[in-house]
DNA sequence: CGCCCTTTTGACTGGTGTCAAGCTAAGTGG
DNA sequence: CCACTTAGCTTGACACCAGTCAAAAGGGCG
């Protein structure tokens, strides 16, 4: 409880010297933003752009299930610990996505959720949002597109592990990124990584030297340069290929 | 189980060389069966149990989406191929399962679904699925459930490729059929394989040498015996284990 | 019984993990 | 402003697990 205190003064501190309080028509996932999609349907269902501090839990795993979360800004990843105090992370999420879905089904969080860098989500409760779905067909759609998209794109990342090597998954990975980025309206080759390598290698199901290696060999045959958390994309067309 | 598949190969053969009317008294996955469910409510949404051969396919990918496909009895895959024509398996599924939620999303079947052997599946239409959700709210939840549940198990796998090695894979493999013929309510040590090593080896990213070294390993450990498509778990406690 | 397909087993190679050392960059205190 | 500290990242040497290629054994079906 101390320790959640001293970091919700760290973020407000941070926070105010940026200014926070980014109106919602500056978000930058604009028409992804699903809270504004809501928007006219939603009171006080919604509570909006809560701040979380780097490496600040949200959740803690097998606590019940009451609301999703979705980013404005910053990132989150959820991971499992296994019986030997290992730590597994299973997703990382960016500005405009929703976190909580699996948790539908089982009526409790099934993983941890932390935050990788200062993030703000907005908090949607699940109860009041069930009722809104029954007079708003867009918003059952909506939904129903969210949970479906989740599925597919978990199907894709089965297909990664599954079969490819060090270096195409890292490929896929930071290509995975640079779509992602690029639908939120971002199409920037210069992509900002919010986590370290560890997380990297850990999401990836490597090790930190392998990931590392491999990042090596990527600036060598000239597909990116990274320094540090910045990569940048010299051949977005080699780099799809990699990774298939 | 051995016995109850044997009787379910039987009533399969006289059903094709006569006609396909079992009825739903006597479906193996009883209680959990979605038409059976939907039963009240559906009329003509469902074209109950269609059967198709062995290998036979009944989705290419790519295709609009119309409807779901729930297994009644028998076995499906779902694969997608590659650009050098590479096969890659990406869902296993069981009588009682469901098929193609990922595709409410992108509107079109993303893999290829193919029959493992020769399998009764109920077809449910989508369009008029989503008209009773509106009215009705059990099963609104149910499809919630569904996909929810899915994306869960989708976590689930995604751990077991990101980190495990083969003998872990293939424990996690087995005990899954397990626990899923378990959860349908039939709960027996033996379980009849329905697919063969090379796809077994292709949905655990690993190769059909690899499959054999690690079964008979895990029959030299005692923790089960294989005979073909026949497994019997001796200590099911250490497949768990080995699993995680 | 004999053919063919599947599965198992063996020998070898290569990619990735492990352990260890060195390097870089950012933050801290003098 | 600079030396120090520390965490994160990179590089190297080696071992081991899984892939590859090859051959033998098993099983189903006409």
């Amino acid at each position: 409880m101390i320790i959640l205190f001293y970091s919700m003064q760290n973020i407000f501190k941070t926070l105010r010297s940026k200014s926070y309080s980014v109106p919602c028509e500056l978000c930058s996932i604009s028409s992804l933003c699903i809270p504004r999609l809501l928007n006219n349907n939603l009171g006080n269902i919604l509570d909006r752009k809560m701040p979380y501090a780097k490496d600040e839990i949200l959740v803690t795993a097998n606590i019940p299930f009451t609301k999703f979360y979705i980013i404005h800004s910053g990132a989150l990843k959820t991971f499992v610990t296994t019986s030997d105090n290992y730590q597994q992370i299973n997703g990382l999420y960016l500005p405009g996505d929703i976190v909580g879905l699996d948790s539908i089904s089982t009526k409790k969080y099934n993983n941890n959720i932390q935050a990788l860098s200062n993030t703000l989500v907005c908090e949607l409760y699940y109860d009041e949002l069930m009722s809104l779905i029954d007079t708003q067909k867009n918003v059952r759609d909506m939904i129903f597109n969210l949970l479906s998209s989740d599925i597919y794109n978990y199907q894709k990342l089965v297909l990664c592990y599954s079969q490819k090597k060090a270096d195409e998954r890292l490929a896929t990975f930071i290509y995975s990124l640079y779509r992602r980025y690029e639908q939120k309206g971002h199409s920037s080759l210069n992509i900002k990584l919010m986590m370290n390598r560890a997380d990297i290698a850990n999401y990836l199901g490597l090790t930190i030297e392998t990931v590392s290696r491999n990042l090596t060999k990527l600036q060598e045959q000239n597909i990116l340069s990274a320094k540090g958390k910045h990569i940048f994309i010299k051949d977005l067309n080699a780099l799809m290929n990699l990774g298939n």
